[in-house]
DNA sequence: AGCATTATTGAAAATGCTTACATTTTGCGC
DNA sequence: GCGCAAAATGTAAGCATTTTCAATAATGCT
C-alpha cells in the first residue's frame, strides 16, 4: 500500500513477468524488429502490467549518449529568447531530445564552469545563444568536443554550425532606401552589450553610406542600464533632432519614443523611430514601432533541427544558415 | 593529433596514471576524507594531467540519483516566467543541480507525455509552474513518485510543496481601500486562461465587498487573443466608464489604457487602471501602470531551495510558502 | 525424415561509477 | 621488535541497460 513498499521495476522484472530473457525485452522496447510477434505481445503486456519505464540513465551509460542537449543563454532577457526556446523545444520534442538550461551572467569564469558541468553531464550537443562572446569564452567553447550550434552569432569555429539573421544586409537595405530619398541624418543608439551585433549593423549601414559616397558617423553610445539610458536619451533629445533614430531593441526604441515626446519631438512627423529587434512589447506601444521581425521561433527550431542532423551523422552540407527577416512598417515611421 | 585518436579518460585511466585503485580515485573526487594527503595529491595531478571529468551518467546510475530536476512551464509567456527561471537557475547552480526544461501547450495528452519523459529521465524532482491545471492533469501529476514543488498554484497534493503569492489577500486589501473611500464601481477584465488565479482574485475582491455590505459583480470576460481582446475592449469602453479597471497582466492593462484613451476616457483622471501582474512592459508605457510587483525571482529561487531541502531529506516543516507582494502606485491611478 | 538455412532467443560482457567489505599499512605503547 | 587498533587502500559486487555472439527453434526443400 505505502509508497516505500513499491519496488522499482527494471528490465529484469519485465523479463521475469513475461518469461523471457532481458535481452528480448530490450529488443522489444527498442523496436529492433527481430522479435516474434507472439513474444512481443507477451512482453508488452508485462510492460503495461508492471508500469515499466526504461531507465534513461542506464541507457545513457550503455549507449554512450544521453539524448540530451544543453542550451546556454544569457540570463538577462527571456523577453527576447522566449520564442527561440519555444521553437527549440518543439523540435526537441519531435526528436525526443531533452533540453537542459544553463544561463550565463557576464562573470569571467562562469562560462568554463558551465562547460565543465555540461561535459560532466555528457550532453550530446550544445546550443549557444549569446550575442557577445569574449575571446576567452570563444576559446573555451572551441575546446568543446561535442557538436555545437550557435544561434544569432556567426563563429569561425569550423566544427560547429551557425543559425542567424543577417543584420548587416537588413540594415544595408533599410538605410539604402533612406539615402535614395536623400535622407541621411540617421543615428543608431545602442549600449555596448552586444558588440558583435552592433558592429554587423554598423557595417551594413556604413556600406550603404559608402555606396552613396558618404560616411556614416551616427553611432550614439548609451548607458547599459535602462533607467540610465532613459536619462541619457532625455538629455540627448533635448539638444538633438534627427531624421531617423534606429535602436537595437524595441525596449530602447520605446525609451527613444518617450524621450522624444517629452522633448517635443513628434514621432513620426519629426523623426522616424526604428527598432531592429522586435518583441511583444511592440504590440502595446502607441505608436507601434517599425521594426524588423526576427524569426525567433524559427531560429530556435532550425538550430535544434541542425543539431539533430549533426547527431545523426547526417552530413550537414551547410555550416551557416541565414534566416530571412521582414521589415514591418508601422506607425513610428513616415518614410 | 586528430580528435578521433583521443581516447576517453575514465576513472580507470586516472587510477592507472596515479598508480592507485579506482576506489581511491572515486574517494578523491567525492572528497570522502579518508585518503592520505600524499595519494590525494598524486590522484589530483593525474586528473589534471588527463583532463578527467567524472561521467555524471555513470554516477547517476550508481547512486540512483541524477542531480537533475525537471521544470515544467506553459509554452506561452516567457515574458512572465523569465525571472522565475532566473531565480530557479541561480539556486540550482549553487546546489549543483541541472535543470531540464519542458513546456506544455494545452493539448490534452501533453502532460502525461511530458511526465512519461521525465520519469524515464529519472529526474530527482519536478517543479511545475502552471496557473491552470485541469483535473486530469492534476491527477496525472499526483501519481508522480518524485518530490514536487508547485509555483504560483496551491495544490492539495499532500506530498508536494507550494510556493505562491496570495492574490486573494492582495486584491482584498486593494479593493478594501477603494471601498473605504466610497469608490465601488470597480471591474476586473480577464480572459479564461487562468481560472484558478482569477477565482482567487475574485474571492478577494468579493470578500472586501461583502464586508462593506455590498456584492461584487464586476467580472468582465474578454477574448483570449490579444487582438480580439483589443477590439472587445474598444467596443466595451465606447459604452462604459468605471472608476477602477483591474486586469490580470500588464499587457492587458495596456490594452485597457489604449482603448480608454481612444474612447476619450482619461487615465487616471476618469478611470484608475491597475494591473495585477507586472512585467518589463510596464517600464515602457506612459502612464506607468499601478500594479502589484510579484516577486518572480524569489518565487523561482525559493521553489528551488525548497526542492533541495526535500531532496536532502531535510524535514520541510512547511508545505506552503506564501510570498509577499508589493503594491506600487504609479501614474495610472489617482486614488 | 533429414539437412541446411534462417528466424528467435539467451548468456554474458561492457558501459563508468560507488561502496560494503576485505586486506594491507601505519602508528603507537610497551 | 611485537601486538593491536586505526588508517589507508584494494577487491568486487552492484546500478539498468545494450549488444555481440552463441545456442536453439522453426522453416523449407528434397
Amino acid at each position: 500500500m505505502s509508497n516505500s513498499e513499491k519496488k522499482k521495476v527494471t528490465i529484469y522484472s519485465v523479463a521475469n513477468e513475461a518469461g523471457v530473457s532481458l535481452a528480448t525485452v530490450s529488443r522489444v522496447i527498442n523496436d529492433s524488429g527481430l522479435v516474434k510477434q507472439e513474444t512481443k505481445d507477451k512482453v508488452e503486456a508485462a510492460i503495461v502490467k508492471l508500469g515499466y519505464r526504461p531507465n534513461a540513465v542506464a541507457q545513457g551509460l550503455a549507449l554512450k549518449k544521453t539524448t540530451t542537449i544543453a542550451l546556454v543563454v544569457p540570463d538577462s532577457s527571456f523577453l527576447y529568447i522566449g520564442k527561440i526556446i519555444n521553437g527549440l523545444l518543439d523540435v526537441a520534442k519531435i526528436y525526443k531530445y531533452n533540453i537542459t538550461l544553463h544561463t550565463t551572467s557576464s562573470s569571467i569564469n562562469e562560462m568554463s564552469e558551465i562547460i565543465d558541468n555540461i561535459v560532466k553531464s555528457r550532453a550530446d550537443g550544445v546550443i549557444i545563444y549569446n550575442e557577445s562572446l569574449s575571446n576567452s569564452e570563444s576559446e573555451v567553447l572551441n575546446s568543446f568536443q561535442v557538436p555545437m550550434v550557435y544561434i544569432g552569432h556567426k563563429t569561425t569555429n569550423l566544427s560547429s554550425c551557425n543559425v542567424y539573421v543577417d543584420y548587416s544586409q537588413a540594415l544595408y537595405e533599410l538605410v539604402n532606401e533612406y539615402l535614395d530619398k536623400g535622407i541621411d541624418d540617421i543615428i543608431i543608439v545602442e549600449d555596448r552589450k552586444n558588440p558583435d551585433t552592433i558592429s554587423q549593423i554598423i557595417s551594413g549601414i556604413s556600406r550603404a553610406y559608402e555606396e552613396h559616397g558618404k560616411k556614416f558617423d551616427g553611432y550614439v553610445e548609451i548607458p547599459e542600464q535602462y533607467h540610465n539610458s532613459y536619462e541619457f536619451l532625455n538629455e540627448y533629445f533635448s539638444r538633438h533632432k534627427h531624421d531617423v533614430v534606429i535602436s537595437m531593441r524595441d525596449s530602447q526604441a520605446v525609451a527613444v519614443l518617450n524621450t522624444c515626446r517629452e522633448n517635443g519631438i513628434r514621432v513620426p512627423e519629426d523623426t522616424d523611430v526604428i527598432s531592429v529587434l522586435d518583441s511583444r512589447i511592440n504590440d502595446m506601444v502607441r505608436p507601434r514601432i517599425s521594426s524588423f521581425v526576427i524569426p525567433s521561433y524559427d531560429l530556435g527550431a532550425l538550430a535544434m533541427r541542425v543539431m539533430t542532423k549533426m547527431l545523426n551523422g547526417e552530413t550537414v552540407k551547410e555550416r551557416d544558415y541565414k534566416l530571412n527577416y521582414i521589415y514591418e512598417r508601422k506607425a513610428s515611421t513616415k518614410n
